[in-house]
DNA sequence: TAGATTGTTAATCGATTAACAATC
DNA sequence: TAGATTGTTAATCGATTAACAATC
């Protein structure tokens, strides 16, 4: 009965305003309302209320929401309250930069370690990291217990690196290659790929 | 009469579809059904029908699609039949890795610039590019004609990037600052964040 | 108290799915 | 001809918006 199931697109919105809440807070503000959130991040006022009231009274009428209060509930509600274990399969430039990327501090994660199967760049040193071989990295993951893995590999290959993520109990991929991929139903991936992006907007020019 | 309003929410699916057509073309085949096609992408047979059918009749009841004939329509109709200029802002280690991104090609984009206003980062050679002073970057795009941008410039100086690209006549950003962006209502943004990808994933672990 | 803003309900709008005649 | 699969219509499902009583 409390687990009445909440839509990914709600889910799926939550960590935009949980970005456009902490900018808020480290601007020093207190408190914001639907309207000047939504303001924020392009969403109605309505669709913010609604959305949030999915989760419990969070607000005061009147005066709207405190800031602090609202970044704490989001942060439980998406389980980012504690810092999760994150490996990197692909050290090319991108996975430099996602290495090196300290956009995580404080959002939730941290790379824990960073797998490639080029015997040339295994051994070699990102950062505080030293690449390993992937011929390693199903019991690596396996006895790390991690559960959230980003995949920048080639396309070719990325099917395979997602079956045996999968294999060693990962359950989030973060997909940086150009590839649908085929994985059990109690696994989540999010694609995220610059050209079909980019794809997304020459409609409308 | 002619021009029927197409949903985003379709046009958002296109670039997906054909990436999936591609890659089945790469592989030697010739033509595919609605069903094939939507289990590769994990989308209903019905609603690619629906889907395609907005723009035309572009399958044969019993055969299904010709591959390269819905290739080409469909690049047609996401204006990727052509190569688009794009500029990048922000030499850092994600600019680094988009200059380098040999997945552009073909799919209809090619980098012609890279700004920084990091002055120890200007005159840098990335590539073949030379890294330019974020001072030139109006005058430079609009001498250019570039409409689409991709900035991986910090938070913090994301909106001011933003605001310089629209006014040097820039139509479409793919943005990988974690900031909602305030632009005006002709020009497209893309948000890709890998915090926040990740956070949309970390709420069903 | 007067003004502001929430949480929620009902109304609207839009998207997805099911089903099937048309036809290759 | 028999089988397959499209394009489209109608039915269903879900998401968004408008409106307002409750209340800070």
């Amino acid at each position: 009965m409390n687990v009445k199931k909440i839509p990914d697109i709600i889910i799926g919105r939550l960590p935009v305003y949980l970005r456009a809440l902490q900018r808020m807070a480290d601007n020093g503000a207190k408190t914001t309302s639907s309207q000047e959130l939504g303001e924020h991040v392009g969403i109605s006022a309505a669709q913010i209320r609604k959305d949030i009231s999915q989760f419990g009274e969070f607000g005061k009428q009147g005066t709207g929401y405190s800031i602090q209060f609202l970044i704490d509930k989001l942060r439980e509600i998406l389980k980012v309250d504690r810092v999760w274990d994150v490996v990197l399969i692909g050290a090319g430039d991108l996975g430099h930069a996602l290495a090196n990327y300290n956009g995580f501090q404080n959002r939730g994660f941290r790379v824990v370690a960073i797998f490639d199967n080029d015997k040339n760049k295994v051994g070699q040193k990102i950062g505080e990291f030293t690449v390993e071989d992937t011929d390693t990295m199903l019991e690596r993951i396996k006895s790390m217990g991690v559960k959230i893995a980003m995949t920048t590999v080639p396309a070719s290959a990325a099917q395979e690196v997602a079956d045996k993520l999968v294999q060693a109990g990962v359950r989030a991929i973060l997909n940086y290659a150009p590839v649908s991929l085929n994985v059990p139903e109690n696994v989540k991936v999010q694609y995220t790929d610059p050209s079909t992006n980019l794809q997304r907007m020459t409609y409308y020019l």
